[in-house]
DNA sequence: AGCTTTCGCTACGACTCGTAGCGTAATGCC
DNA sequence: GGCATTACGCTACGAGTCGTAGCGAAAGCT
């Protein structure tokens, strides 16, 4: 993930314990510091191994905090709960219990804010987490196209849209609501949200009138 | 704003250019250097005055952040344009366009991330940020009322989670869109956008079936 | 005038950064 | 077993930033 397991076949090997161990004081070092006074020393620490092998795995803070929270997102699942709202109230609960967790708060939108100005972050964020989110809204709309729930496309570059469309919807107002608004996406919430959504998904006309 | 004009009559007054100064440096330092690398000793520098000034009006970095990124949010507007579709489509585009500058993107969420931990930096972000942004859909929404595009809500509790619900979407689709996928919110995405969030706002049900 | 507050400047200890060097530990290959 | 190779822990280092203190000068008010 962060570093090339080099294949190199002689040496001694890295230790995998070591890169949970450093995953792991991150996350517990942005709960206690948040971003701006978390130091790549302070965390070296807690995971019991020296400054210098977390730089030698890692470019730096930012590298290092993107890996860690990725790690969060990886029990999102999509399990069949019988129709397309039930599937989205699901899963969005379950990222909005991410997004609870005070590492994810912090070290998400701090890595995001760092990765305007740095492409390879950016790219980094993309694919190990929100590429891992957008796979989801995928299996949804393919699993509920099956169902007759939605209208399937034909054309797929406008499919493509708008699988990006309803994937900024959902996540952009899940995040925005928990930290923005800074109320929580409980129950209540989600089945408000889902109606709009989903009165909206289906009512769909190819033309504005 | 950041430091209250003492009201204390006597004294030599503080200098509003030096204020004015030291906000636009720090646009300018948010742009070249990002979050991370900005230094208040090079806003100092940029601003023209000394890094004790600096420190005497604000508490610290992520405060004086906020107050320079807050005033890029004052030139938002909501022209009547007729109908919601194009009240909708005129404001978000208004807002994307401020998300397109970088001083705004880095700034924005790297105070975010930092308010997770730090309830008087939340409360500035939301007065001075938010709730302007939020003026806005309450506006919108009572201009579509009276044209008779939207059910008018009798109980104000529910009138209050619409609008929070309507909100949290709006802003968050345009976030997500330009800073998480890294894709520009122009007007095509926006009036795919309006259509989906309009269409599901126009059919509301009162209760699910 | 006299009073009060701000300003620019300098200096300071404390901290973090990222790297270099060294001796040691763990593996694969012969 | 012996050897080459790589990772590890540890220490030390210059560079840079932080936030604060102290000083004399400047700018307003009465």
């Amino acid at each position: 993930m962060q570093s090339r397991t080099p294949a190199g076949r002689t040496g001694r090997p890295r230790s995998a314990a070591a890169d949970a161990a450093i995953l792991e004081a991150t996350r517990q070092a942005l709960v206690e510091l948040g971003w701006s006074k978390l130091t790549l020393g302070d965390v070296a620490t807690r995971a019991g191994v020296a400054k210098t092998t977390l730089y030698r795995r890692w470019a730096g803070k930012n590298e290092l905090v993107v890996d860690a929270v990725a790690e969060l997102f990886d029990e999102l699942e999509l399990p069949d709960r019988g129709s397309l709202a039930n599937d989205i109230e699901g899963v969005v609960l379950q990222f909005a219990a991410i997004l609870d967790r005070p590492e994810a708060r912090s070290g998400l939108m701090a890595a995001v804010a760092e990765s305007t100005r740095d492409d390879a972050l950016r790219e980094r964020i993309r694919a190990s987490i929100v590429d891992r989110q957008k796979r989801l809204v995928l299996e949804g709309r393919a699993r509920a196209q099956c169902r007759g729930e939605l209208p399937s496309e034909p054309d797929p570059e406008e499919a493509a849209r708008t699988v990006d469309l309803i994937f900024d919807m959902v996540a952009g107002a899940v995040v925005h609501r928990t930290l923005m608004s800074g109320k929580p996406a409980d129950e209540a919430w989600v089945r408000d949200f889902t109606r709009v959504l989903l009165l909206g998904l289906a009512s769909q006309s190819p033309e504005t009138p």
